[in-house]
DNA sequence: CACAGCTCTCGACAAAAGTCAAATTGGGCA
DNA sequence: TGCCCAATTTGACTTTTGTCGAGAGCTGTG
């Protein structure tokens, strides 16, 4: 009777306490073991998303400003993180609202495409633990080296272990130092197999990274700063899945970008939800980018940021008119 | 600071609690509140759906006989629900499962197809509350001027309220006392309307009803017992949103039925996920000829019923071969 | 066959959550 | 204006839940 009590007493457990509404002494006496086991198989329970706790995302989006962002950069839905002054850490606050509104997005059988980058393993490792079934969660671009944790396999893995899922990853670098090699890789039968499955997916995570030395891209060696400055220079205005965006949010004509492996931005928008996460205020320009380029349908931002978006949208129309 | 402090504060205190994972004494001090005043928003929370608690149902199907029970009746999922002796009350406990099912089929947007009847609505009386946005309830059938607390239109409200939907009534008796009657109120454009929207339904829940005297259509009167009893001996095998079947599942040609306002089983047919819930041992036959009839899509019931129902189907494969 | 090594289980204590009657507040109404 | 009603809030109390270290049972190994 000691053998693996697990799965099926968790269950069990999980089930007269959240179902029913038994107190745990009342789940011991029925399941003939001790309050304290049933206390533990109850927080295995939550643990691994065989009991889903969730709360409304609703609050946030039924903001005055969250619906004038809407209206205004035509998006399907916004929400707003608050920034007030006694809210500990703002960035925190923005990804654990993302986590929910991307656990509220997710259904049964998607397909989910992720992308990389320090918010996004943020949100990955905020999330609360998801028993979704035949879920399939796919990296959008190829990976990097580097010894961040938040590497492009870091990011789908981790999320997929969260929602119970199936992990697909991508078994090449994001940058190699030829065209001529990134061409030939690219067209090789795994390789393209997975991008081509990106256009499959029913929703994506992704952030925008900042065109600066700070990006992940200088970090890891894929840029120099110099380079970075560079292509600044000729009209970068973000990067997206590792790839660089102008500020009309498309792809930048440079060497860097035929030398990157991942999604194109045609598949990425051919997904239905595409959930774009933004922390830092620093990263305005890029997202404007994002934004024209149509690359995003949901959207989760704090306060300040989305004020600064609403007053450039009504600025930018108050010109045209 | 005190006008509605209602839905913002709860929403607040949710977050904070169950987002966060904060404990109810740094929520009520982050809201200048006292502890008690959380644990009650806390509560209202849970009630009004703001928060979610779902439990799994994945062990009810992973029941071997469940995997069986869907391969020989060809049906997209089934749950059992354990009867073992220490199980205080088997009906509960399939209303219970019934009720986490239902909740785990519906989704956002959907219009949901109810039926009546006791089964019905112990399901809707026992379902927790969801904040569901754009769900439409409809009702399936005309109602009874029943002195009972489960008529067509109470079950529907209730459901509807539960999940914060709007609830699509259907005003119209259920049996008409002539044939000419219930022809011309079927062609009037309030019921005509009601009736073809029933096709657009995503998710349905009915259970069947048995053709005897203690049949609700007898109770309420709709029918005698005699005449009850003279349909049994043409063939009736059951009822399905107060029209008799017989035990092909088709409808029985009879006055009553012609007499009847009700959705077109055609019509129910079309709706994609068609839940059937029963209750009662003593309903096996019905329920074969609703199987028959291809009104069921997922089925939850108690383990007796789910043996006797793979017995038959084994039963029948064998003399077939 | 004894012994680590492992996980699971339990009892007891500490912490957190639920509850209730009393007090307070705001708003409508004479 | 002042009073009353209903709803909300609170402090104090009880109940329920979470946690920890000790112990028990099983497994594989020397």
């Amino acid at each position: 009777m000691a053998i693996r009590p697990a799965e099926q007493l968790i269950h069990k457990a999980a089930w007269l306490y959240y179902a029913h509404g038994l107190r745990q002494d009342q789940v011991a006496s029925q399941l003939n073991i001790s309050r304290a086991s049933v206390a533990m198989y109850l927080r295995k329970a939550r643990e691994t998303g065989i009991v889903n706790i969730s709360t409304s995302t609703q609050l946030f989006t039924d903001d005055v400003l969250a619906r004038k962002l809407e209206d205004a950069l035509g998006l399907d839905a916004v929400w707003i993180a608050p920034e007030n002054a006694h809210i500990a850490d703002p960035s925190t606050e923005i990804a654990v609202l993302a986590a929910s509104v991307f656990l509220e997005l997710v259904k049964k059988g998607d397909r989910i495409g992720v992308a990389w980058g320090r918010t996004v393993y943020m949100i990955a490792d905020i999330m609360s633990y998801a028993d979704l079934q035949d879920v399939t969660v796919v990296q959008l671009c190829g990976n990097l080296g580097a010894p961040y944790s938040y590497r492009p396999d870091q990011c789908t893995m981790e999320i997929a272990r969260r929602l119970n899922a199936k992990g697909l990853n991508f078994y090449a670098p994001l940058v190699l130092s030829t065209e001529e090699l990134a061409r030939a890789l690219r067209a090789e039968p795994v390789i393209r197999e997975q991008l081509s499955g990106v256009r499959d997916c029913d929703l994506a995570l992704y952030s925008v990274g900042a065109v600066d030395a700070d990006s992940h891209l200088v970090k890891c060696g894929a840029l120099t700063p110099d380079e970075m400055a560079g292509l600044r220079s000729r009209g970068a205005a973000g990067v997206i899945a590792g790839q660089i965006i102008d500020a009309e949010g498309k792809v930048l004509d440079c060497s860097y970008n035929r030398r990157v492996i991942s999604a194109e931005l045609a598949s990425l928008r051919a997904i239905a939800r595409r959930l774009m996460v933004v922390q830092e205020d620093s990263k305005f320009e890029p997202l404007l980018a994002a934004i024209a380029g149509g690359l995003c349908t949901h959207l989760v931002v704090g306060a300040r940021m989305a004020q600064r978006l609403l007053d450039h949208a009504a600025a930018t129309t108050e010109k045209a008119s």
